[in-house]
DNA sequence: ATTTTTATTTAGAACCGTTACAGATAACGC
DNA sequence: GCGTTATCTGTAACGGTTCTAAATAAAAAT
């Protein structure tokens, strides 16, 4: 929020909205279920606004955008480096923090390849659909996307 | 070409022509990419046909599709563990072999998760990119997408 | 406080890669 | 060759994201 305001962005009602969502999630919710969760309380809400705060954020540098295959993208507040499992089941998504297996600088001097982002992603069936007994047949599977 | 035979699938014109073009490259060319160059040999040949062999060989195991951020999927021969290297200047993507910082059993131990498939992509600026000068202006980085 | 400026929001159309569909075509087994 | 049916083609549909123009409201100026 002060990030914002240091930004010379305006506060407004759409903003705290989201930010706040944002803030009480470990989660990685994507545009449209920010956008479906706030329409309750916020029902004029649209989802352009919805993706507009978010690429501000974004330009912050105060969430990542993450796109995941066959599934909305993801917008990840955790900024450190980090693993992303991601259920094909029920399509949670969580972190599990890790260094990645070679380092920016070892890869710049090995090939001059000049890294900006880097990204780490699992993808898999998590404890509690294996629990629930979730034999993994294509339908559940489908379910997730 | 013996395993799509094997596992009874029809040797079709269309399928020749992109499984040849795929064994002939160590990038990583989308769908569109593909129909593209096809085409000029190979008229008719329709979109849809090229997703569809797509499709078919990533169930037969032999292709990987992968998704990236801001750019049409990329279809992968490169079935070992890998880094996905993608530069936002030119999209070229390169391999690098590297195993992932976190072996599936291990995570599997730790907190339950089932690992069925692993990801690594650095994203940032490729040698040849850095060479040509590309300062890295927005609009280059526009037009790479 | 009121007005002014202009960043932001809204609703809806456009976009684009991908997928679905229906009819035409052509591999393969006989 | 002939028939069966998987595959191909062209096109429409789909869905997440982006764009556009008009309306709104936050912050600055008065």
């Amino acid at each position: 929020m002060a990030t914002l305001r240091a930004a010379g962005c305006r506060i407004t009602r759409p903003r705290l909205a989201i930010v706040e969502f944002l803030a009480g999630r470990p989660d990685h919710p994507s545009a449209r279920q920010i956008h479906g969760r706030l329409s309750e309380r916020e029902p004029h809400l649209s989802i352009a606004t919805v993706y507009n705060t978010l690429s501000t954020l974004v330009e912050l540098g105060l969430v990542r955008e993450v796109e995941f295959e066959s599934a909305d993208n993801r917008y990840d507040t955790n900024l450190a480096p980090h693993i992303n499992l991601v259920c094909i089941l029920c399509g949670a998504i969580a972190d599990l923090d890790q260094e990645p297996p070679m380092s920016a600088r070892e890869i710049h001097e090995r090939i001059g390849f000049e890294i900006t982002e880097m990204r780490m992603e699992y993808r898999g069936v998590c404890a509690a659909c294996r629990a629930r007994g979730a034999g993994g047949g294509a339908r559940e599977r489908r379910m997730a996307r």
